[in-house]
DNA sequence: CTAATAGTGTCTGTAAGACAGTATTCA
DNA sequence: TGAATACTGTCTTACAGACACTATTAG
């Protein structure tokens, strides 16, 4: 039995809605191996870690999001032998959803639009390729979850669900079966007393994410 | 920036239905830890050896599986501190569906009804939450994909694949709204020429499985 | 023949998509 | 006042669920 040890790290695709794109907080990486390419923020686990709690370590110390409220869950493992040229690595990515943030503390770590990451920029590791699976996660959650407040503030307006809906997924949605449908959905929103005129025009209703886990009946992307 | 290495396993949550049960392939332990009990089967990952891999090599030599048509997936990892109690183990969980094999070439490894698994029987370190999870997975993988296939011959009638879904999901369909569903699901089942009576009554046509990925629009799990 | 299963058609309620129309704000 | 956005209602079509009915085998 081959009792072989390897380094275990986390790795995050932190994604947000910023100035109508989808975005993730990347690293731009000034030493090698990679260097001048992006890289996901991440870290080792350490010997007597547990792997999520080692993934809200990371969102502090390499994402520089501390004490901000976001949704955590594991997205996949990484393994293959030379995706790190230095050494033998198996990394636990971890999908995070974040709401707007004022820029992160550190100056090292930015929000860059996914597409850019993707179709323009160097990727340093395979994190191209876990970067394309958590986009690929998150817009499947927002079929049949609620996360998709996730990306919204403590109170947000059905106009501003549902241009996160319309950034993720890239699809325009009907703003009046969409709210007809949101409202309607079990658990989904509780509405406030509030109203804002952030968006312009008539006041619209200020909600805050309801108890629901899942959403009966799911969100359906258009073209399917 | 701590370089911890830990060992890291696959472990295997392999399903199929089998008279008229959902069962997993477990091993029945005989030493220590947890001697009694059943663990899934799995093992190391080698040293220069990718993860998939691993699964397809463990699905040979620890689940007795070699050369048979099973369709594999990455679960989940598993890494808290504690969970082997020799040392630090990270477990990457893959998930695999199976048609109903004959027994397994190894007499060590049983298949065995997944409820006696989590209700009655003690699991070896954290595997009756891997188990839990992995039948949670392939519950969700029935409504939007066309894996329920997996666990069928090469041809099947309709009524053998409602029974899948009706084991999986641990409920009755209806035989007739369920034949006009997955027939007219594009991609999902391609008719041949043949036919059976395998299942009593007037013959049944048999289909293979089709070339979609996904199921639009998908079968619904009732009571939701 | 009967029993059993395969497969089709029909009805009804619900929900999605399209979109008219009203309500309430700001400039 | 007009422009913008919020919200409600209506119509059509599609599909899920319930179930009547026909088709084809075995015994």
């Amino acid at each position: 039995m081959t009792d072989a040890r390897v380094a275990v790290t986390v790795d995050l695709v932190v994604l947000t809605v910023r100035e109508h794109r989808l975005c993730a907080l990347v690293w731009r990486r000034d030493r090698p191996p990679y260097a001048g390419a992006w890289s996901l923020p991440g870290g080792f686990v350490q010997l007597d870690e547990d792997l999520p709690v080692a993934a809200q370590r990371l969102m502090a110390e390499r994402a520089g999001l501390a004490g901000v409220r976001v949704h955590l869950e594991q997205l996949a493992t990484y393994g293959y032998p030379d995706r790190d040229p230095r050494q033998r690595v198996v990394s636990v990515a971890y999908l995070g959803l974040a709401p707007d943030l004022p820029a992160s503390s550190r100056a090292q770590v930015l929000w860059e639009p996914v597409d850019d990451l993707t179709q323009r920029d160097q990727a340093a590791f395979d994190h191209r390729r876990i970067l394309l699976d958590g986009v690929e996660r998150a817009r499947a959650k927002l079929e049949y979850s609620p996360l998709a407040a996730a990306f919204c503030p403590p109170e947000f307006t059905v106009a501003e669900l549902r241009r996160v809906y319309e950034i993720v997924w890239g699809t325009p949605l009907d703003p009046r079966n969409f709210h007809r449908k949101v409202t309607k959905a079990e658990g989904f929103l509780v509405p406030t007393e509030r109203t804002t005129t952030r968006d312009g025009g008539r006041p619209a209703r200020l909600y805050r994410r309801g108890s629901a886990e899942s959403l009966h009946p799911p969100m359906m992307r258009p073209a399917c």
